[in-house]
DNA sequence: CTATTAGATGTTTTT
DNA sequence: CATCTAATAG
């Protein structure tokens, strides 16, 4: 029945360390696995091993943190188990977002939660809370008060890391401390908002998962209902998802986690490699095994690696080593600045294809996302397809947010903070109109919006956009009837919304034509609930990205953060504008931790590479922060790549100090022109 | 009231 | 540079 021979063939391709991890039983596990040492086909052997020792496969649960090691693992694992066990079930996998909005939905009843209830993205929990800043006068305040966003990475910084907001704002936000009463009640007013309007933002869910877990009926049967959990990238947990992990083992549920300290690099969502490293004193019967071969990069790029581990005194000594040999030396450029910068990374990338190195082998990560603007302009101009991670996203797109915003309403018509967005859609309705039509549509005695009354809300907008708000309405209120399926119900949407987007946006007829793809999205869908969650957990990076595995057959450069890349690997990286102030990033060198976060993620960043390994620093580059009389500087190295981590590199230049004023490069100063003293 | 424009301002990283 | 605010025109 099962193939015990996949198994043991799999187990033989294993080294020492990983096979005790694999084989483990009985009590909680800790595996410590520095980069490259084959993590995922560990715990994915794990999972196999589990399988075929009787372990049902749907009884297992595999948490991971990002989207894209979740798509990879489960995927993996799922092949495996299916190979060992044709009749296995589905391992249960996902993100810690995507498993707790799976079991939240599952008992919204008993979360007091209307079935219908909404999730928002970052995006809109930022105009929700934009809402209450207004509400509260603090936008129009003479002591200027954090924005939207800010406010809401307190917020969710606060919520994560489940402290006091006195402290974290003393710690992390220091420049926004005098206004923490009126922080503490905007946030107040936040949460009843959400509860008003039925909504959830990804920090709820975990909450919501966690006051689930807490109930002594409830939580044990979710427990229950797993023998085996196992989590990936350990170091990135916060504490919210430390007592969800907690709450899951029980007697009879096993534990295994994996991860490596040293990659531990989400500290701004409240995660703190302390989780992994206090992990043996919380589980005091744990196992902990420790793997070092690391089987993707070469010797010379693992020097670099363990160099850097080195400065760091914390944490568990690791010292990777490989067998595949010396390998070509890394490279550390010294460019004149970005625009060269660009050229070089081209000229590497393109050289390595002639070589045969294709493009998707290839990566170029930086630490922010216009770190690469310049890059982009270059790769376009010299027509080399590319593909970007990170950044800015598709549903940060305001069409898409409107189409977003629309499909909300047919299910749930109270949350008004999409009825903002959707009405002031309408030629002539700005905050002041919307705010009366909002009024109009309510029940006499107040209460949530409803479809239903349009006709007594009508006469509020202007007579020239009351056509297009009446077949606005008729496509909601046939939507949210239900009847046709998903897919037909979205289309009709778009449809009714079309018009407005092609008035509003100068681009809009390509923003209309953008949005189909959204909607040939939906044509799968069970209902538009499901399929706006979905978007907001899995967003998709692109347009593109939403028509299904685009560029299969074609070759493209892989673009991405160091964030965005944790877990992947390619032959080539190139990481570009490695000064200091960047690696370290300005704002984080602060604290001692905050240094010790960003010298992980240059370490996160150089062991992506399998043989080539390129570092950029533009001796001169452009910063932002405008205001002062050049804004160009002069940037160090990175602190990090100190003369003795230098050496282990093949340092290059490109030749020719910049020449001022030829190349668009001459420094800017400020210079007065004036006639006034002529009429003085 | 809304739309448009000119002027100021500002910390990244992701679910 | 992109986004938000304030001021003015429609």
């Amino acid at each position: 029945m099962f193939d015990a021979a996949a198994v043991s063939a799999w187990l033989e391709e294993l080294n020492a360390e990983q096979r005790t991890a694999v084989t483990h039983r009985g009590g909680p596990l800790l595996i410590l696995a520095g980069a490259g040492t084959g993590k995922t086909t560990t715990l994915c052997t794990r999972v196999a091993w589990l399988l075929s020792e009787g372990v049902p496969a749907e009884r297992m649960l595999l948490l991971t943190f990002t989207r894209r090691a979740a798509r990879e693992m489960v995927q993996r694992a799922h092949s495996m188990t299916a190979r060992v066990l044709p009749s296995a079930g589905a391992v249960v996998g996902g993100t810690f977002h995507s498993l707790a909005h799976r079991i939240v939905r599952l008992h919204a009843c008993s979360l007091e939660l209307p079935p219908g209830f909404g999730v928002l993205d970052a995006g809109d929990a930022a105009d929700l809370i934009d809402l209450v800043r207004q509400e509260l006068g603090h936008a129009a305040s003479t002591r200027r008060f954090p924005r939207a966003q800010t406010m809401l990475d307190i917020y969710s910084y606060t919520v994560n890391a489940q402290r006091p907001l006195a402290e974290i704002l003393a710690e992390r936000f220091p420049w926004c401390e005098e206004h923490g009463e009126a922080l503490a009640e905007s946030f107040r007013a936040y949460g009843a908002r959400k509860r008003t309007f039925g909504v959830l933002d990804l920090d709820d869910l975990l909450i919501y998962w966690r006051a689930l877990a807490g109930d002594p009926v409830l939580g044990t049967r979710i427990a229950d209902s797993f023998d085996h959990v196992l989590v990936d990238e350990y170091q990135d947990v916060n504490g919210l998802q430390v007592d969800i992990v907690r709450s899951l083992r029980h007697a009879r549920c096993e534990l295994t986690v994996v991860g490596d300290d040293f990659q531990a690099i989400y500290g701004f969502r409240a995660a703190s490699a302390r989780h992994i490293l206090e992990f043996p004193q919380h589980f005091p019967d744990a196992r902990t095994i420790t793997l070092e071969q690391n089987y993707r990069s070469t010797e010379s790029i693992l020097a670099i690696a363990n160099a850097l581990s080195n400065q760091d005194q914390h944490g568990f000594p690791k010292r990777l080593w490989s067998e595949r040999g010396e390998g070509a030396a890394p490279e550390l450029a010294f460019v004149r600045d970005e625009s060269s910068q660009a050229n070089e990374v081209c000229e590497r990338v393109l050289a390595a294809r002639e070589e045969g190195m294709e493009l998707r082998a290839q990566a170029v990560l930086f630490r922010t996302c216009h770190d690469s603007a310049l890059l982009e302009l270059e790769l376009t101009r010299r027509r080399v397809p590319f593909v970007k991670y990170g950044g800015l996203r598709y549903l940060d797109a305001a069409h898409v947010k409107d189409l977003v915003a629309l499909l909300r309403l047919a299910s749930n018509a109270a949350d008004e903070v999409s009825w903002f967005r959707v009405l002031q859609l309408l030629d002539g309705v700005g905050p002041v109109r919307a705010r009366r039509l909002l009024d109009a549509l309510r029940a006499p005695g107040g209460g949530p919006p409803e479809l239903s009354r349009w006709a007594d809300a009508a006469g509020h907008v202007p007579e020239h956009a009351r056509a297009a708000a009446t077949a606005l309405f008729g496509a909601l209120v046939d939507a949210a009837a239900g009847g046709e399926s998903a897919g037909a119900r979205v289309e009709r949407l778009c449809a009714a919304l079309v018009p407005l987007i092609r008035l509003r946006y100068d681009d809009g007829a390509a923003r209309a034509a953008d949005l189909d793809q959204l909607v040939a999205a939906a044509g799968s869908a069970r209902d538009i609930r499901e399929f706006v969650a979905e978007l907001v957990l899995d967003p998709p990076a692109s347009s593109a990205d939403l028509a299904g595995p685009p560029h299969l057959d074609e070759d493209y450069l892989v673009l991405s953060t160091v964030h965005s890349a944790k877990g992947l690997e390619w032959d080539a990286v190139h990481l570009i504008a490695a000064y200091d102030g960047n690696f370290p990033a300005d704002m984080n060198t602060g604290s001692e931790q905050g240094v010790a976060e960003e010298r992980r993620l240059l370490y996160v960043a150089l062991t992506r590479a399998r043989r080539r390994l390129h570092v950029y620093v533009p001796v001169r580059y452009y910063h932002r922060p405008a205001g002062c009389d050049d804004p160009h500087g002069y940037g160090r190295t990175s602190r990090f790549l100190t003369a003795s981590v230098q050496c282990l590199f093949r340092v290059t230049r490109t030749p020719g100090e910049p020449s001022p004023g030829v190349d668009g490069v001459a420094p800017r100063r400020r210079i007065e022109v004036s006639v006034d003293a002529l009429f003085a």
